[in-house]
DNA sequence: CTAAGCTCCGTAGTCATATACGGAGTCAAG
DNA sequence: CTTGACTCCGTATATGACTACGGAGCTTAG
């Protein structure tokens, strides 16, 4: 096999920390090649592949414990699962940015009110977020 | 003054944990009046305002460490102060909004390619994540 | 062959935001 | 005055995703 690259260079090659790799493997996340007698692990450009699909997901908003329902996957019959975490992944995003444009839009009165009603007697800001 | 409540009831009142209470006390978001000797201390409905204030900057996305800094600007000549952080806060906001309808995208078009291409071998959101 | 730099492994620490626990003291209703 | 609920205080635990550390044991460039 293909199998030549140490720890750290798979960490380099995925721009990520190899304690990250080594957590990973703890978790179950990513395999653990068996370590030749007195030698050291090697690994394949698949296992990078894996780690990319592992932070891919990641950005996805996809926890680490999903992402390991996700991983085990692999075979064809199990789209539907895939797929309803992928729509329920969907709701939750939708949500999130609902929260965020609703902060957005008071942020942005506050600062608005900053902006017009300098020199009064009392920071809008403040008042608001008191009253 | 008006420092009737115990520690309980203005954590009902807020809507909060005691201990959620205790702990910013901690942190030194919120005041610790003096026990009187034997006894237990009384609050007053301005720190039941002060732990509201603490809630709705958190609801518009502030950390507790932002908050403390929200906090200590009750004079008024720090609304530009206020103002700079809510701006900041807001940058992020939108950042964030940014970052999620990105993800949203890339959700909705994994979900849609899975139920168009239903029953052909590789699951499509597997396949996608993986390449 | 040697020295520098990796890898291995387990354990422990970090950050943020709380929540839980336990024993002793205190308050309030009946 | 008793009893049950509440407060106080310090410490511990939880969660998620890492990061750090230390001492062996490898590997590789020169």
């Amino acid at each position: 096999m293909s199998a030549t690259m140490t720890i750290g260079r798979v960490a380099a090659a995925a721009g990520v920390n190899v304690e990250t790799i080594r957590f990973y493997q703890r978790l179950g996340l990513l395999a653990e090649p068996t370590r030749p007698p007195g030698g050291v692990r090697r690994y394949g450009g698949e296992f990078v592949s894996r780690l990319r699909f592992v932070k891919r997901a990641q950005q996805l908003g996809f926890s680490l414990a999903e992402i390991q329902r996700l991983l085990v996957l692999e075979d064809p019959q199990s789209c539907g699962k895939a797929r309803s975490l992928a729509a329920e992944k969907l709701a939750l995003v939708e949500a999130r940015i609902s929260d965020l444009e609703r902060m957005r839009g008071v942020l942005k009165e506050l600062v608005a009110r900053c902006d017009v009603r300098r020199g009064k007697v009392a920071c809008p800001i403040i008042a608001t977020l008191t009253a």
